[in-house]
DNA sequence: TTATTTTTTTAGACAAGTCTAAATATTTTT
DNA sequence: AAAAATATTTAGACTTGTCTAAAAAAATAA
């Protein structure tokens, strides 16, 4: 139905929407795209003949619903095959991004409905990022980034905000993945960084720029 | 690597190729390609710049080892997504061709090789294909179509000849898959069809057209 | 409010892949 | 061996998506 081109433009559009942009310019869904300024101006003209979107010139972009329903459904699909990738064939958090990237465009309603229920109706993908359902609805985040802790808090992690290979690996070399528990010692006043205690085990220390990518939640007591 | 347009191309070469025909003619790789003649030329022409065949002008086209192994590689890539297709994700043997002409254009080569583990190394397609190796090695097939069967034959399904929908659905009907047994009745002369019983319970016939495009094996004895 | 900088759009070009119509080659028939 | 039929290639055009360079609009600074 569309192309690749377009579902890749859509989705990061919605993206920028879910950052909490409103109105997206040109220039920030070139940078988001990769792409020239001249070459976004071209596209979303088209985008807005094919009522995905509403554009005003000069002004920026913002998705129809149409749109919208376009850019959940991918993103729907990119994080399913990434739960794929990591649960079924063993994939490390840091290898799916790429290969869902490309899997996100295949054109399937049944092979996505029977990957959703082989793999358990998952609600959330290897980044701790929620899955959109079939209804379009995106589970908003309980989570909160780890620079937000206070000293003692009992936290596990939930997910990040930074996808990078080398920022993944980089916690993964530290032996931090989701569903680590993580007690805070102390928070440093000077650089913001803060000491903690990994798996009641390994103690470190995370720098600021480390810890604000870091989604968390407080440890729920099972009664 | 190679766009889904040249995969594709090198893909129904190899096809032609494995069908008996040693070079392949602009007209009939149109044909396989539902494309014109004009758009195989200027294509050919490009894939003998970058060696993945040898073309004479006016004599049709040779793959070059080089575009046999794209081509294997991408034969393998089909026939192993339709295996999980219709292992993993309860797909229908008629319902998952267009999904793996989609699914073989993914790039991963650490896909593959976890999606082949995934399903146990596999060595057939759900049609009764040969999946081709890692090496490019493709089993040749030890099976004869129905039509060569003589009367008592005791036979099992092993694939078919014809992939489309609607011959598989038309199987279906009957009650015949892959691994049914056949015990041939009566070969009827003016017709050339076949009555015959299925899994020892139903019987009925079929025509040649029909019969032609069923792949058998002797039952073995398994002492 | 005018001048300068930044952002966005337009103009024109290019690559991939396809098509139709016309020109050549090749094969088949006479 | 020439004529007719068939197969193949060339020429020119179109679509999608991209780019650079230049023009125009908007935002910011003076
Ligand atoms: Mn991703
Ligand atoms: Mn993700
Ligand atoms: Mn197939
Ligand atoms: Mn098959």
């Amino acid at each position: 139905m569309y192309s690749f081109t377009e579902e890749n433009y859509l989705k990061n559009i919605l993206k920028l929407h879910l950052g909490g942009t409103q109105v997206i310019s040109t220039n920030v869904l070139a940078e988001s795209m990769h792409t020239k300024a001249s070459s976004v101006t071209d596209m979303i003209k088209k985008l807005a003949v094919k009522k995905l979107l509403k554009y005003e010139p000069y002004r920026g972009c913002v998705l129809t619903n149409l749109g919208k329903s376009v850019a959940v459904t991918t993103l729907r699909k990119h994080r399913l095959w990434e739960t794929f990738l990591v649960n079924t064939l063993s994939f490390s958090w840091d290898e799916v991004h790429e290969v869902a990237e490309q899997l996100e465009h295949i054109q399937s309603d049944k092979l996505i409905s029977q990957l959703d229920a082989f793999l358990g109706f998952p609600t959330h993908d290897p980044h701790g990022d929620p899955i959109p359902q079939l209804d379009g609805k995106i589970a908003t985040s309980a989570f909160f980034t780890l620079d937000k802790a206070k000293s003692q808090n009992q936290l596990i992690v939930c997910g990040v905000l930074n996808h990078t290979t080398d920022f993944l690996k980089y916690l993964s070399k530290y032996g931090i993945q989701i569903g680590s528990h993580l007690s805070i010692l102390q928070i440093n006043a000077f650089d913001r960084s803060i000491d903690l205690l990994l798996n009641e085990k390994q103690q470190f220390n995370l720098s600021n720029e480390v810890v604000k990518n870091i989604l968390v939640q407080f440890i729920k007591q099972v009664a």
